[in-house]
RNA sequence: GGGCCUGUAGCUCAGGUGGUUAGAGCGCACGCCUGAUAAGCGUGAGGUCAGAGGUUCAACUCCUCUCAGGCCCA
């Protein structure tokens, strides 16, 4: 080896993060991803959306393991060729800033008081956001959003997530916002941008509403009334009947009794009347599977039930409500039994109490059949002026007195308390009230056919998600509310006359803005509040002030936005839209079921053919989507702050590498099935896996082509090559169709499983341990093929498993051809053509080895002791396996390998059922035929096996079997040591003649010479002196394989028994000698010395 | 309370259209190899397929229910 010319650079010997540091700063040099960009530019492209996140928390390993998977399809795609553009992008407005902010807020508050922040944080957000006022708030909201931005863009970077953070689109910036007013106003003129009510859980004493996640945070067991009245049933002209007739209700809110306006029965419920058996001045009526709930187990000894009837049958009927104290409006229908399919029979009485203002089911309800709406409770949660009994009173405090009063009235039938969970405000502990506000929506109601058939369209991984989750809440949609009463967000851009509440304006540009107030904007213009909220301009009509309303827009309506302002179109960049949309791809959490998948599809829907390629029926704004679940902790659990299991990625990324952790988040289960993160998994797979690869590369490949085999014209052609060349390239032609048909349907995890396991098992098991001395041989043909082969496998690997572990296998594929992986083409044009054949032959082999490895355990032999044959049976084409008898010969270390058919003696043949087949000829028959095949003899199946059929007797009739019922097995069945498995068998023959002893006894000495010689740190290249001594019988097979020997311990001479002389004297005096050794084979005593040659 | 997912060896996971020794890797035990060596390889022991019913000649697989875990929504 000359040392001057290195053809094939080893991988440096340090940890994988220090490797992978390395790389990554040699792509920053090479601007390896502008590179990769620049190259395709022209091609076509496969557009991918990155869902925008949120930079104002820490980056977690789970969103290492989403961002993992988005690289990876890209990259694939990139590779295949096509233009993969990857626009970073960042949600930048909402709640959570805000949240953010007000802490933050309420800390100094806090600190300024000398108080507790909990103290401060009593007070409700609103007030304190006030007092600083909404420019200074938002001022420091702004500024929040990028409190971590630096860490995702390192962390991004560091786990080789290729995406362009150097133009990304960011949500408040005033394109983005401007693309979002057009949407609006776009919507607005399709009648799709509507006001209306929407039942919010709202804190009385905050005075906002709360969002879902929000209340989510505040839900605690409290105790509730659990009240029952009976009311009165009426006759069809309004009177009450001479029986008085009362249906049962059940309500947790008595307050809520005030608003009554309807009851709700579930139609197909069967409802019972009863009578009491003493004094009967009433009947009353309730769900019958409710009675023994409600009257007692013991009800049956004091009332009869005197009817029944369906929740149907009382859908129309009119009843008198509870309390009379507010006036209903003039419109809406009042006091009448509606059918609804929510109310359930599970508690109270299967007939629920409705008050379309405060809940919303009711509210829903009451949309459906034309509810009056009563609303006599202000913003405070308390009964306005004027309510009887209880005005002034917040809500839940009037509980007490209505209970008062219903049972003055005779119709409280019981009342008691219960436990349940209940949400509370997270901020103040108060009660959240499920309340009406007015709200702007889209409605996506008058959508929903399209929203259903859009869906329908996309390739959802894993489509339980499409047709389940998310199809399930498409066909349940109801109109999204996009209004919220808070400071950071895109300002809804909606004028109205504060004379005339239908007279609206919605703005869809800065241009039309500056049109309305007649001037242009000024250059410090911030579409965002409270700036925005100075322009205002006189109504068309002559009366009254355009000014904007309040509300900011859900966050959600940003983000789904993007395909679109995120080139600010229409107002510029229209190509690239056109270009670029719908997306190929795009991957996020199942939690962004309800968020960003649903947001994109619904405005995508909404605007229609406002934006291109989307016209009515046209597929949705994504084509394809990879769904991936949660990272949990080691133990399944979910990781938390307060659990304190929360995995630092940094922390990870430096034990194991960014490779490994990637390559274990795909491949360690499905990515949409949660996955837990053991750093152990990570050891023992991925890592285990990257260090075997590594191995092959340096401890094989790169060590012995440094000797001076580099790619020529002289290397054989694939065709001349040895069987093991032809079938691995015949593998990897396999293994490489199916990586890049998984990755072309969006099985990650099957991919990366595909391309370890051919690693593994294929390359590492079997070809380069059956390989190994062919790469010694430096220069000659076999030689040749054996790198020619080597190389190809290991260079079409790292193309395959690029995508999955972007750092080793650009550092191996460089050094194997001068290039990076990530400018590869993805697969080769004209791979090695698959044998099925050799393929079959193969596997047939190892399975051969492996019962002969049995085989020889049972023995007690070991494989270094040849043995003089092998006998192998074979299920299949016995012509092709005995092709490669030789190979099996080395492996198993016998002098001889033959392959018996069926005819020979030493096979007997046993048949099995084919229960696939037997099952249709005869149904129940068929245990007993099974067992009447399995009786037959060899001479009896002989047929069979030239495709005749044979007849059987079972159950006391004739049966006629083919050859397609039975599986025929043979058997090995001579003297030797025998050893079988599913049809295929080996006889092993474990006689050891003196001959094969002295062979024995020859390996065994090289093998002690070849550890000497590792012992004495010689290079695998030195010649040596070797000086062998011992018992009589190792001296004689020395002396019979001596050139051999010479042979592999590279000795240039050999001293044998009395040729030593005197340095190996019985004093251990070595000293001329670089290493010795004393030891015994079998009892038989051998001393061993060697010295480097030429010294 | 509703929807969806998951439950197979100690651990992590495979197991088209139901077919009779239920597979792999890791770990473990035993062994091999000793020119990939803080590597490589083989063999083996581990499972009433969460539980209970049902359909069927035949159920890990299909149906129903129950239990446990997870997510989303109320």
């Amino acid at each position: 080896m000359t040392q001057d010319a290195v053809l094939y650079p080893l991988l440096p010997d340090t940890n994988a993060d220090a490797l992978e540091r390395g790389i990554l700063a040699q792509w920053d040099a090479e601007k390896l991803f502008e590179q990769s960009q620049a190259a395709r530019a022209n091609a076509k492209p496969f557009v991918f959306f990155e869902g925008p996140p949120t930079a104002n928390g820490r980056p977690g390993i789970h969103h290492v393991f989403a961002r993992t998977i988005k690289d990876l399809f890209c990259r694939h795609r990139a590779m295949q060729g096509f233009y993969v553009p990857r626009k970073a992008g960042w949600d930048t407005h909402g709640l959570p800033v805000e949240i953010e902010v007000e802490k933050e807020l309420q800390r100094e508050e806090a600190a300024r008081q000398g108080v507790d922040p909990s103290e401060i944080a009593k007070l409700g957000g609103k007030q304190l956001i006030e007092q600083v006022g909404v420019a200074e708030f938002n001022r420091r909201c702004r500024e929040s959003v990028w409190k971590y931005r630096g860490e995702w863009e390192k962390l991004s970077h560091r786990t080789a997530y290729w995406l362009d953070y150097d133009n990304p689109y960011v949500t408040y910036s005033h394109d983005f916002v401007e693309s979002v007013w057009w949407a609006l106003r776009t919507m607005h003129e399709k009648s799709l941008l509507v006001r209306g009510h929407k039942i919010l859980p709202y804190c009385a004493r905050c005075g906002t509403a709360l969002s879902s996640h929000e209340v989510a945070q505040g839900y605690d067991d409290v105790e509730d009334p659990s009240v029952y009245v009976a009311l009165d049933l009426l006759d069809a002209d309004g009177n009450a009947p001479a029986m008085r007739r009362r249906i049962l209700v059940w309500t947790t809110t008595p307050w809520t009794l005030v608003s009554n306006t309807a009851l709700a029965v579930h139609p197909d419920l069967t409802y019972a009347e009863l009578r009491k058996k003493s004094g009967a001045e009433f009947t009353i009526i309730l769900a019958e599977a409710r009675v023994a709930g409600v009257l007692g187990g013991d009800w049956a000894d004091r009332w009869d039930v005197i009817g029944t009837m369906k929740g149907s049958d009382l859908a129309g009927r009119r009843y008198r409500r509870p309390l009379d104290w507010v006036e209903y409006p003039a419109e809406g229908r009042h006091e009448i039994i509606v059918p609804e399919e929510f109310v359930s029979a599970e508690d109270g009485s299967g007939v629920v109490h409705m008050a379309p203002a405060f809940g919303a089911d009711d509210y829903a309800a009451g949309q459906r059949h034309g509810l009056a709406f009563v609303q006599p409770v202000n913003a405070r949660g308390e009964f306005v002026e004027g309510t009887p009994e209880v005005a002034g009173l917040f809500v839940k405090k009037a509980d007490a007195r209505i209970l008062e009063v219903l049972k003055e009235r005779d119709v409280l039938w019981k009342a008691s308390q219960f436990m349940h969970s209940y949400p509370h405000c997270w901020r103040c502990g108060t009660p959240l009230l499920y309340y009406a506000r007015g709200s702007w929506f889209v409605r996506t109601t008058a959508m929903r056919e399209a929203l259903l058939s859009r869906n329908a369209q996309v390739n959802w991984n894993p489509s339980e998600v499409g047709t389940g989750r998310f199809g399930e809440w498409l066909s349940n949609n109801v109109d999204w509310a996009i209004s919220r009463d808070r400071y950071w967000g895109t300002p809804l851009p909606v004028w109205v006359n504060d004379e005339d509440p239908t007279d609206i304006d919605v703005i869809g540009s800065y241009a039309d803005l500056a049109e309305r107030i007649g001037r242009p904007l000024p250059d410090d213009f911030d579409p965002h509040k409270p700036h925005i909220d100075q322009y205002t301009w006189p109504a068309k009509s002559g009366t009254g002030t355009m000014r904007r309303v309040p509300e900011v827009i859900d966050t959600w309506f940003d983000s789904g936005s993007m395909p679109f302002a995120q080139w600010h179109y229409p107002f510029e960049n229209k190509d690239i839209v056109a270009a670029q949309f719908p997306a190929d791809f795009i991957c996020e959490g199942v939690d962004q079921t309800r968020g960003w998948f649903y947001s994109l599809l619904a405005i995508a829907t909404t605007l229609g053919d406002a934006l291109p390629n989307n016209a009515h029926d046209s597929a949705a704004p994504y084509r394809n989507v990879v769904v991936n679940d949660l990272v949990l902790d080691a133990q399944g659990q979910k990781m938390s702050k307060s659990k304190g299991n929360v995995v630092n990625p940094w922390d990870v990324m430096e034990r194991h590498g960014a490779d490994a952790v990637r390559l274990f988040l795909v491949a360690s289960s499905q990515v949409w099935v949660p996955r837990r993160f053991d750093e152990n998994a990570i050891r023992e797979t991925a890592g285990r896996f990257l260090l075997t690869f590594r191995n092959v590369y340096n401890g094989i490949f790169a060590q012995y082509a440094n000797f001076g085999w580099q790619p020529s014209a002289n290397d054989p052609a694939v065709a001349d090559r040895p069987a093991l060349d032809r079938w691995i390239l015949s593998r990897l032609t396999r293994v490489e169709a199916e990586v890049n048909r998984h990755l072309d349907n969006y099985d990650a995890t099957l991919a990366a499983r595909r391309v370890m396991q051919f690693m593994d098992d294929d390359v590492s098991k079997w070809y380069v341990r059956q390989s190994r001395a062919r790469f010694y041989d430096i220069d000659s043909a076999d030689n040749r093929a054996a790198f020619a082969t080597l190389h190809e496998v290991l260079t079409v690997t790292c193309r395959l498993l690029a995508p999955f572990a972007p750092f080793i296998t650009d550092a191996v594929h460089r050094a194997l051809t001068g290039t990076s992986v990530h400018l590869a083409p993805y697969t080769r044009e004209q791979p090695t053509p698959v044998d099925e054949t050799l393929e079959t032959a193969m596997d047939d082999v190892r399975t051969l080895a492996g019962l002969a490895h049995a085989a020889r355990d049972v023995a007690d032999v070991k494989v270094r002791q040849p043995l003089p044959s092998l006998q192998c049976v074979v299920p299949g084409n016995v012509t092709a396996v005995s092709e490669l008898g030789a190979l099996l010969a080395s492996e198993l270390n016998v002098k001889q390998v033959e392959f018996v058919t069926s005819t020979d003696a030493l096979v007997s043949l046993e048949a099995k059922a084919n229960f696939r087949t037997l099952g249709k000829k005869f149904g129940k028959e068929t245990p007993l035929v099974a067992e009447a095949v399995a009786a037959l003899g060899s001479e009896q199946l002989r047929p069979l096996t030239a495709g005749e059929n044979i007849t059987v007797v079972a159950g006391g009739v004739e049966r006629l079997i083919a050859p397609d019922d039975v599986a025929i097995i043979r058997r090995a069945s001579g003297a030797a040591v025998v050893q079988e498995n599913g049809g295929y068998g080996v006889a092993l023959d474990p006689t050891i003649t003196p001959e094969l002893r002295e062979e024995g006894l020859a390996r065994e000495v090289i093998s002690r010479v070849q550890r000497l010689r590792k012992e004495a740190q010689l290079a695998v290249s030195d010649r040596i002196v070797l000086a062998v001594s011992g018992d009589e019988e190792v001296l004689g097979a020395v002396a019979a394989h001596r050139s051999r020997i010479a042979d592999e311990v590279l000795a240039a001479r050999l001293l044998l028994g009395d040729e030593v002389g005197s340095p190996f004297s019985d004093n251990g005096d070595g000293a001329a000698w670089t290493a010795t050794h004393t030891g015994d084979v079998d009892g038989r005593s051998i001393r061993l010395a060697l010295t480097k040659d030429g010294v």
